[in-house]
DNA sequence: GCCAACGTTGGC
DNA sequence: GCCAACGTTGGC
């Protein structure tokens, strides 16, 4: 199983309301980088991912779970352009801040810190664990 | 709200 | 195929 990490702007799609949609999930749409959706054809069924708030938020507030593998992008009718469904798993107890991050030299070499801009990026075996362990939450 | 970093576009 | 110009993202 392979870990991820989902950007989204809460003004545009927040956490409650990926709660919201339960079990059902939501499409991830509109990722408009090759990076990212290759990203995202690389998931598989049951990935898990973190899912992140930024620009307002600027922290880790839940984990998802990949519960459709890429297909086209509905919103657009670019068949360039593909996402993954997800569905909330269970929200972080402790919030896992960009502070924090930044301050932990285990996690300063995440993506989220080196490509801040890459809104669908990869996250190591060590780092979910270490992230799901100071946010006491059983991953 | 600012602006650095990055990705994309398009003229040559 | 290069690279300047432009648009967008996202931390601060």
């Amino acid at each position: 199983m392979a870990f991820w990490l989902f950007k989204s702007e809460p003004d545009a799609w927040s956490w409650d309301q990926q709660v919201a949609k339960g079990e059902a999930g939501e499409e991830w749409t509109g990722v408009r980088n090759y990076q990212a959706r290759n990203n995202m054809r690389a998931m598989a069924l049951g990935d898990r991912g973190f899912f992140y708030h930024s620009r307002t938020g600027l922290e880790i507030v839940g984990i998802v779970e990949v519960c459709k593998t890429a297909h086209p992008d509905s919103s657009t009718d670019d068949p360039r352009w593909e996402c993954v469904d997800i569905k909330a798993v269970k929200p972080m107890a402790k919030p896992i801040s960009m502070a924090m991050i930044k301050q932990d030299p285990r996690l300063v070499d995440m993506v989220l810190v080196k490509n801040s801009r890459l809104s669908v990026q990869p996250v190591t075996q060590e780092e979910w664990d270490l992230i799901c362990k100071l946010g006491e939450t059983q991953p």
